[in-house]
RNA sequence: GGCAGAGUAGCUCAGUGGUAGAGCAGAGGACUCAUAAGCCUUUGGUCGGGAGUUCAAAUCUCCCCUCUGCCA
């Protein structure tokens, strides 16, 4: 089987990373390790995009290069992804030598196929802001507002791609394949919106306004336009026309392409992933067969209102991850919004799922459990012969949670996903009330009942580790540590079966795996 | 303005014809192994408004109100 190839947006390197690239970063690395428990191979693509006007001016600003700026904000990313765990396969850095010969290959290959035309566009452009303005940049009166500063008519030649001769195949393209675009409801908006017959789309800048982006190389007048570069990442980084360009260290791109997942924000579906990016690939010869499927996830929102740095309201991960473990704020940002959807971030929220459901749950079952098991059996499990209804209910609840888990993890719903390991952990909980180790342990004629209860679980909780690893990667490593079983390299969810936990196994020491938030501000 | 979706307990939401559900928050209780954690019980809704179809509507039809998304 071919590999499970996932890649993320390209982070534009002109500020640091907010709470939204924490979660679509988060969400892509819990399904790559989720699609590797699961048993399949995977890649997974991530990087920055560091082209473009606004890369160029803020270096102005800062005095620096374009190139010595975005190797600082990188470093931002960088050092969020490594604190966070996700682990990525391929760092797709839209400066790296490699990419460039690719687009400009891409570029060569479409000015051959007759795909690209110059065209002279004449209209409104502010000196000030390097750019031309449109008719959503014109006030109520018509005329343009001051921040634009002197605004004159200039004509200008560029270069097009031409996207329109190919609009049709992709509407057609798109009734057909109903899972190229998750969640399918966002489908129909692409639908809707390409009846607004989109135009050619311009590709270049005139080196003279942008000199840091990737020249033409059939016009040396030109440096090609953001999203072409950008979007040009997912195969260039994939392998795709490695030979021909003599580029090393990359992917089989026969092997990997496509991408089973291509995550994205709503906001850069439409046009960038579900028109652009399509009908590129399309122009360059790639079948409906070798069409990439689009993951679109929604947005956090802050107090119902959108995060921006005007409203000064923008949650920082890295602050975050220092009060709540990485581990503690992956959790949140998992199980707290559906897929696809928008929600609400909450202060009281992520608090309260810390203290209560990591701490209060599951961390204090793995406490209580181990503390019970080292202080009536000095740590060691003794399955024994006993068993009762209640052994047996939980165990069904083990079982149960798999498949539940394994299809709501593979169709995106993450939070669904968590919430069905969860049952093991709410189960737990109340078999330990019910069963009551503490009282069977002053009754020597309950030992073996004593030895079959404590030996559930510690089992049960293996099992728990296992299924939450891919969300809380280095928590539930703890957590194993503690209950003194490694997860062997090689393990799947086909491997996870009762029975993991051997005769006589010793269990190792028991510390608080979540300790509790003091939130006395 | 066009298209799409949503309005159900304080909050987040599930529920597509058959006596209103979950989680959290709130209230009460029993227990003590544990991170003042965990467990049990429980308050709470004329399912946005109106009309219609039906023995029966949160669920189907029509109208209205409010909100959201995408596009222009």
């Amino acid at each position: 089987m071919k590999p499970y190839f996932i890649t993320t947006a390209i982070d534009y390197t002109n500020g640091r990373p907010h709470i939204g690239h924490a979660y679509e970063k988060v969400l892509a690395d819990v399904m790559a390790r989720f699609q590797r428990l699961n048993g399949r191979e995977v890649y997974f693509l991530t990087g920055v995009d560091q082209h473009g006007q606004k890369v160029q001016k803020s270096a102005e600003k800062e005095g620096l290069t374009p190139q010595q700026f975005v190797e600082g904000v990188t470093g931002h990313f960088t050092a969020l992804w490594e604190k966070l765990g996700v682990r990525y396969d391929g760092w797709a850095a839209t400066v790296d030598e490699r990419h460039k010969r690719v687009v400009q290959a891409i570029l060569q290959k479409l000015h051959d196929a007759g795909q690209l035309y110059k065209k002279s566009h004449t209209g409104f452009y502010s000196v000030r802001q390097e750019q031309f303005l449109t008719d959503k940049e014109r006030g109520p009166d018509g005329s343009f507002g001051e921040e634009w500063g002197e605004v004159v008519e200039l004509r200008e030649e560029n270069w097009y791609f031409k996207l329109s001769e190919h609009v049709e195949w992709l509407k057609g393209f798109i009734r057909s394949h109903p899972d190229f675009i998750f969640p399918a409801n966002r489908a129909k908006d692409v639908l809707n919106a390409l009846e607004g017959e989109p135009q050619d789309l311009c590709i270049s800048r005139p080196v003279e306004r942008l000199s840091w982006g990737i020249p033409l190389p059939f016009d040396e007048k030109f440096v090609n336009y953001v999203w072409f570069d950008a979007l040009t990442n997912y195969i260039s980084f994939a392998g795709y026309l490695a030979e021909e360009c003599g580029n090393e260290g990359l992917p089989d791109f026969s092997k990997l392409w496509p991408a089973e997942a291509q995550v994205i924000g709503k906001d850069i579906l439409f046009p960038p992933h579900a028109l652009y990016w399509t009908t590129m690939l399309r122009a360059l010869g790639f079948t409906d067969g070798q069409m990439p499927r689009l993951i679109v996830h929604g947005w956090w929102n802050i107090k119902g209102a959108k995060m921006s740095k005007s409203l000064g309201n923008v949650i920082d991960p890295d602050h975050l991850a220092g009060v709540f473990t990485p581990d503690g704020l992956r959790y949140y940002l998992m199980r707290d919004i559906a897929t696809g959807q928008d929600a609400d971030f909450s202060e009281e929220r992520i608090i309260m799922s810390y203290n209560k459901e990591l701490a209060g749950g599951l961390g204090n079952l793995l406490n209580r459990s181990l503390n019970m098991a080292h202080k009536y059996r000095a740590g060691k499990l003794a399955p024994g012969g006993y068993d009762d209804a209640e052994n047996q209910a939980l165990r069904q609840t083990v079982a149960g949670a798999l498949p539940a888990y394994s299809s709501a993890m593979d169709g995106w719903a993450i939070h669904d996903g968590i919430a069905a390991a969860w049952k093991i952990v709410t189960h737990a909980n109340a078999y330990v009330d019910s069963t009551k180790p503490f009282s069977l342990a002053k009754d020597p004629a309950q030992a073996a009942r004593l030895d079959s209860v404590l030996y559930h679980l510690a089992e049960a909780l293996t099992h728990v580790s296992v299924l939450l690893d891919p969300v809380m990667p280095a928590a539930m490593q703890a957590a194993r540590a503690q209950i003194g079983w490694a997860m062997p390299q090689s393990f799947e969810l086909g491997d996870l079966k009762w029975g993991l936990l051997q005769e006589g196994h010793q269990l190792g020491t028991p510390a608080p795996l979540f300790p509790r938030l003091e939130t006395a501000q």
